[in-house]
DNA sequence: AATGGCACCAACCGCCGCCAC
DNA sequence: AGTGGCGGCGGTTGGTGCCAT
């Protein structure tokens, strides 16, 4: 027996999200929160599917989302993370607070992918091109150095188990996600390790530096002086990143969206 | 000014895992 | 144990804006 499709397509809208749209989807998560995505759109009186609602949030309309640009530091991040967990975006993204995998996701395809050739680097395996021909040629089970170890000894990570088939990134299964667990724990761990020597704070307030000035980038922009930036949200005011991910839930309660509610109505009288 | 190519990114599609029944 | 529904994920696509010609 077929699936069944996760909405009836007949009169659902799709395409873009109008900033009605956006209002009404966030009025009723502001009134109602999220219990069921499924009834989200018929509740909030939307002709979109709950998946397109979920997709909606998740990408663009939740408070958290932090926007502009990379930063260099947060593309060198996501290629180290990227060797650990391959596609798993979404377990990148856990790294990124503030990030989405879908943001993280398109970063890589049209950016960091061109870098990594233009460093003359495989960006599926963050090898060498010309190392790539001799992996090709049998040396499957050879250990290479990390790509970014020409920057120092400590970043020596060794890619073993990661191209356990010469060029695919990553099993597919979970099954065979199981078999390279132990390796990629421990990868994963060296690597937050070397990530737990940096100083969060400062890594935080170089973030705020660097991103404030495009805060809101995409389809319509808000005002960033009555969006809480990093270092006056509730959600930073920890000393740790952690503490601030932790507070992430937090999030739900909607301290910070009257702010952004105005900035709707703004909008909404300016058309 | 027109247009073709390219880059970027929001959104969709289909699959998978989990969970309730 | 089997089945169906739902949320989540990753791959892909289509629209839009920018830039060079």
């Amino acid at each position: 027996m077929g699936r069944q499709p996760c909405c009836d397509k007949v009169g659902v809208k799709r395409g873009p999200w109008t900033i009605e749209e956006d209002h009404k989807l966030m009025n009723f998560i502001l009134n109602n929160g999220i219990h069921c995505w499924r009834t989200v759109p018929k509740l909030s009186g939307l002709l979109r599917c709950g998946k397109s609602c979920r997709l909606r949030w998740i990408n663009y309309l939740r408070p958290d989302l932090k926007r502009g640009g990379f930063t260099e530091m947060e593309e060198d991040q996501i290629i180290q993370l990227h060797s650990l967990l391959g596609n798993r975006w979404s377990k990148i993204a856990t790294h990124f607070p503030g990030r989405t995998d879908n943001e993280i996701k398109n970063h890589w395809n049209t950016r960091i992918k061109k870098r990594l050739k233009l460093l003359g680097l495989d960006p599926m395996t963050k090898k060498p091109i010309e190392q790539m021909e001799h992996f090709d040629n049998g040396e499957k089970n050879k250990t290479y150095p990390h790509p970014n170890t020409s920057k120092g000894s400590e970043e020596n990570i060794e890619i073993k188990s990661l191209d356990n088939n010469g060029t695919k990134d990553m099993p597919k299964t979970e099954g065979k996600i199981e078999e390279n667990k132990v390796t990629w724990d421990v990868e994963l761990h060296n690597y937050e390790n070397q990530c737990s020597q940096v100083e969060m704070g400062s890594w935080i307030s170089q973030e705020n530096n660097t991103s404030a000035s495009s805060y809101c980038s995409s389809s319509f922009s808000l005002d960033e002086s009555s969006y809480p930036s990093v270092g006056q949200s509730p959600y930073f005011q920890g000393d740790s990143l952690q503490q601030w991910v932790d507070n992430m839930d937090s999030i739900l309660s909607w301290d910070n969206f009257n702010p952004l509610e105005d900035d709707f109505l703004f909008l909404e009288n300016k058309q």
